[in-house]
DNA sequence: TACAAAAAGTAAATCGTTTTATCCAGATCG
DNA sequence: CGATCTGGATAAAACGATTTACTTTTTGTA
């Protein structure tokens, strides 16, 4: 055990400077240092001068834990989504970050694991921290117990994308509604009468949007329009089996015209599908998929997609919540609906389905 | 001053029970249910039970901030990945999170986003925080700002994923060289004399280890084999018109017989590239990609890959951080190279080559 | 029964900040 | 000239725990 020689440990780091280590350095108190510190104007010039050179002689930061405990605003936000795995929710996650930065926040990030009990743990975990305020993609919905929980204790937050708009919360989405209807808009306008709606868990408030807006337009603009919704909650095995066995059972006329995915995954789980059964994309049917990837402009074809706007969502989220924390805010819940792109490759476009629809009408 | 001052503010939660509250709900002094709340024994159990009880009459629950102030070990780790929006490391902090989780740690995660600059500036950052220790993932190697921060503050570290062992710190990886060696074996054992070694940026120690594996072991077992590595550190865009001219002047005889892609983006690109061409996989060419993904098993043909094991690795650094920080272990840096794990599927497998070298040579 | 040792309990110091209440020297004013 | 402000500065009180250094009780032993 090596004793006694205390200060230039070389293990251990010289013990790092205090705000009085500064404030005797230079002459003041540690008052001062601190405002000094937070950019507080009632110092004169020479002592904040003599301050910061303290500050920079002795490398002093603040330590964020000490400062929290005193003050109301710890200035840290929490920030809760179901999983971590996605790119989706790594792009959200990695905006917010950022966003919080911005404004001088720090972050807490923690994964829900897709389990609203765990959810609801990690909300009260936040409140441990007395963070300023959570961000909180929920589970399943705005009525799951994260967001019971936030009530609960009275805690800032603002619930992002698997929810609906909603009277009690701020809520921040993509607005997957208009997004839907916008690829219904282009499928049917291109001619299609008879498409696929396939997609994975049904469980969340996103999902439910993504089906509701696309059915509404749809039987909108042509009340004959035929859809085959096939969801899934399943495994994955089972899914592929599922659309395999679709495909198997809908040949020929039967067969849909069109499909629109509704998560990545089932992109690409239809995408394998008619390739094995060597379905030509988008001659003989087309595709669409909601969420954009990297590798959609990889693969032969390209594949149209709707891409969320994950970066405005971040940003969005992050505003909405300071709004209610720094301004005290405490007007009515306010609800963003964020508008998605729809991004035009080969796998469905206007041009083409017009060219086919001619083709069939000659 | 607050007395008997408990007004419930509207908008305020209640305020929050404190740890004087308990004590003197429970008749006893705070350090006894600082006692009690940590599981300290020297209590006796009517006590211990007399305080578990205001406990839960009031939610007290611990502050982690006030909590941490005080002692050496603020039972905090920080965790700082070059990206979060790759599934790869987004498991990597699923399982971080809940190793440490497991052993009654917070974690405080933060994407550098591939820069080295701002990689030192996160490290300092959670200096700041005064971490118990940090786990790093550098954007390039155990040579960069972000390691040299950490020594420089003597800061406790587990480096992880894109470093090579080395005597100044505790490493944790996956063994790319041997991953690549087994890759090696296979191609090599199933009769492939003229390979393509297809990858991103050669900036990275992991993926230099996998083409120096590869070669090394490809080399040993024949030394005619003829190995075309194509590595480059361009943008998307460049990438896909590299290999496609590739495949443009490749063919015929000249065309190489197998393809070993290092990472998941070069598998797709080449999974698509041959595609487009028409070329059946692994009849006419054999596919094995780095880095595993769920699409992987639903292609057609399903994707030979390299797993990494990823939830291993987690567990491993928490654990090789936890040692040194809690039983001060002050012996040699540790390195652990985990096995990575290879995944037969249908774009390349021993038994398959074998049939293939028996036509050719039928 | 008496006394030392061990166990249990506590007051107070501490951690590194922020915030509050106070103080002080000049400036302004009547 | 005395009273009143006022811009700057500060000592000291939080913040909510942990930990230290004692004190008090209980237990064990002679």
């Amino acid at each position: 055990m090596p004793q006694g020689d205390s200060r230039q440990n070389p293990r251990q780091n010289p013990r790092r400077a205090t705000i009085h280590d500064v404030a005797r350095k230079a002459g003041v108190s540690t008052a001062t240092v601190s405002k000094v510190m937070r950019g507080i104007a009632t110092v004169k010039p020479a002592n904040a001068d003599r301050v910061r050179e303290a500050v920079a002689a002795l490398d002093y930061r603040i330590d964020p834990l000490a400062s929290g405990l005193r003050g109301e605003n710890r200035r840290i936000i929490g920030a809760i989504v179901p999983d971590l795995e996605s790119p989706f929710f790594g792009a959200l996650v990695t905006g917010l970050e950022r966003a919080a930065e911005e404004s001088g926040y720090h972050m807490i990030v923690a994964s829900s694991r897709e389990s609203e009990a765990r959810e609801a743990d990690l909300v009260a975990r936040m409140n441990d921290w007395r963070v300023s305020g959570t961000i909180l993609v929920p589970v399943r919905s705005e009525r799951g117990p994260g967001a019971r929980q936030l009530k609960a204790l009275g805690m800032q937050a603002v619930l992002v994308d698997r929810v609906s708009p909603d009277d009690r919360y701020d809520t921040v989405t993509a607005d997957n509604y208009a997004a839907s209807a916008a690829v219904a808009d282009l499928l049917i306008g291109a001619g299609h009468r008879h498409i696929l709606l396939h997609g994975a868990t049904r469980n969340s408030e996103a999902m439910r949007m993504r089906i509701g807006g696309f059915e509404a337009r749809a039987h909108a603009l042509d009340p004959t329009v035929r859809i085959d919704t096939r969801v899934t909650d399943d495994t994955r095995e089972v899914q592929r089996q599922a659309i395999s066995a679709y495909f198997d059972t809908h040949t020929g006329a039967a067969r849909p015209s069109a499909v629109y995915s509704l998560s990545q995954h089932a992109t690409l789980l239809v995408l394998c599908e008619l390739r094995r059964r060597a379905v030509a994309i988008p001659d003989e049917i087309a595709l669409v998929g909601f969420d954009d990837a990297d590798w959609m402009q990889t693969t032969w074809p390209t594949i149209t997609a709707v891409a969320q706007p994950v970066a405005t969502m971040a940003k969005a989220a992050v505003a909405v919540l300071l709004a209610r924390v720094e301004r005290r805010s405490t007007s009515f819940p306010v609800s963003r609906l964020e508008p998605c792109r729809m991004i035009l490759r080969e796998s469905a476009s206007a041009h083409h389905a017009l060219s086919r629809r001619a083709r069939r009408g000659g």
